[in-house]
DNA sequence: CTGTTAGCGCTTTCAT
DNA sequence: ATGAAAGCGCTAACAG
């Protein structure tokens, strides 16, 4: 492996000057610059990331806790994973992984200095890694919402703003009873912070618009996915329910089987709005009407906030992307 | 931050001693050793990786390049990306994170030292990024079986096993006649060797059988799911299928319902063995008779083995977990 | 615009 | 069993 010194010999210059060049921090001139790229490519050298870190105190790593369980949200975990690793690469930013019940690794990668900065994906309401974050003293974004930021940054998809676009929708289409099919219960017990806020909003917006509403927790199975329905279309008392909302990906596959299995179709009987990943909505075999969830925008912000903190010193920023509707073929006016 | 420097002359050693205690290569004498610790947890010190890194040419760091697409096998992808993360740590190392389509990150982060080792995920008959790591002269293991390794350790499933196991079973409980509903078109175009594999051993251990095989890709969604039946169950010619191997994860939610609009129950009318991972394969109503997945064995086995390499220089090695079939209530004699 | 030089915090010989 | 000291390869202040 060459090192710096080798290419300062083979340019004629010395080693300071290599590192200049490299790092833009100096003005070079013209004939140097150019004498200095070219022994770098000629020796193919490429600085030691370890020897930079030491004298630079900054590693170019960028640490992300994700979590790893296989749990229903896989396919939004990824995205954001992707979004991140993909964008950090544009700030010349490296990703280490950690896993979410390695709590000690934010501490760890933090003290050896290993990382920049760190990503926590995954909040809940009153999560536990929070206050350890807070105390680390690196920049920090959370990507979720939880109760009590305690001084970090936090970027996340607006839930509840979701819940009330599919609402408001529904109810421009002459709606006046709807139900929700939301998360499974468990996400609700460990608080994770988008299901507490879909359903809020969901309440908030039917109780606004005068439209009566019920509400139910789903986990992604068939069975399940029955009882759901059974309880939400059954109960509806005076207004029998017209339209869905549906918060919770690992439902779409079966949904429409669902329905038919109780004589309805889409849209002609029952209006659906899934909230979920734009892939996922469109993946069906009638592509669903759908708030988005751009985790692809959300892990991008996330990295972005990270580098602003790192860079300058930008105060704490609590970020909600907004969300955007796009009608499909199953909802429709009654 | 503390240094090895603040805490040698806390403890009143040198600075060799506390790197020393640090290591264990040297024997030091239990007072001194304590001497050192205490100063160690008194001032909270923890070593700078990229001191350490410069000095030791070790970044304690593996480099793993996963799909991060949304694909169909998310939830495997991401076992195998737990289980290595999990395993690294039990070596002390951490994981950094590359992408599919950065085929520059191998090269990258090996010629700045990031990493002392590299794994890479869904690995391709012909992939182009196996020349590019055997250039590469770091340890380095293929999680996935290439028509030529180009002497760089594989470990993997032994997808053809578990379809020669599946099909046994079947044959066992009486079957004659068995389909086979694997992944989808795009995994064999791209020549996913574990499509390939598996279709392989389910029509050799047919064939040695003496048994009817009826193959079919099949992509994970409903329309796809029952044209897909359509084409196996009526296709059978002479004998009747009355057993199918299903190597599609996606395809689980939808089987049950499909099967049952075919006016076919599980497992009087037909009997069912699946290909997947153990969790998937238990989270549905019914638990399927399964040959599991065993994406933890893999991905740990897969850390075990860059490990090896690292420490010491084992021969390359092609490691083939052995699959087994757990019967459960999908599948009956007839 | 360029060069000289003092560290950054550690590992590891070489001494004793 | 311990210490002294020479790097590892880079950044950035200091000096022109």
């Amino acid at each position: 492996m060459a090192t710096m010194n080798d290419v300062a010999r083979e340019a004629g210059v010395s080693l300071s000057t290599v590192s200049y060049v490299l790092s833009g921090k100096r003005t070079i001139s013209e004939e140097t610059r150019l004498a200095v790229q070219s022994a770098i490519r000629k020796l193919d050298y490429s600085p030691h990331s370890g020897a930079r870190a030491l004298a630079s105190n900054r590693s170019n790593v960028l640490g992300l806790m994700a979590p790893l369980r296989a749990d229903v949200n896989v396919s939004v975990i990824m995205q954001f994973v992707a979004a991140v690793v993909t964008t950090a690469r544009t700030y010349n930013q490296d990703v280490l992984l950690l896993t979410q019940d390695d709590a000690g690794g934010l501490e760890r990668v933090t003290s050896q200095s290993m990382v920049d900065g760190l990503l926590m994906m995954d909040i809940e309401a009153r999560d536990p890694r929070i206050p350890l974050l807070a105390k680390l003293r690196k920049p920090a974004v959370l990507i979720g919402l939880p109760d009590d930021p305690q001084g970090l940054s936090c970027v996340d998809f607006d839930f509840a703003g979701a819940s009330r676009t599919a609402v408001r929708h529904l109810v421009d289409l002459n709606h006046r009873s709807i139900g929700f099919i939301g998360s499974p219960q468990a996400s609700l017990e460990r608080h994770a912070t988008y299901a507490d806020r879909a359903r809020k909003g969901f309440t908030e917006a039917c109780d606004a618009a005068g439209v009566s509403s019920t509400l139910r927790a789903c986990e992604a199975s068939m069975l399940a996915l029955t009882e759901a329905l059974t309880a939400v279309l059954d109960d509806g008392g005076a207004t029998a329910v017209t339209a869905l909302v549906v918060h919770n990906e690992g439902l779409l596959p079966l949904l429409h089987e669902a329905l038919a299995g109780r004589g309805l179709h889409i849209p002609e009987d029952i209006s659906v709005v899934v909230i979920a990943p734009e892939d996922v909505a469109l993946a069906a075999a009638r592509p669903w009407t759908a708030v988005s969830i751009p985790a692809h925008d959300i892990g991008r912000a996330a990295v972005e906030m990270v580098m602003d903190r790192l860079n300058s010193d930008k105060p704490v920023e609590v970020r909600l992307i907004v969300p955007t509707l796009v009608q499909r073929e199953t909802s429709s006016a009654r």
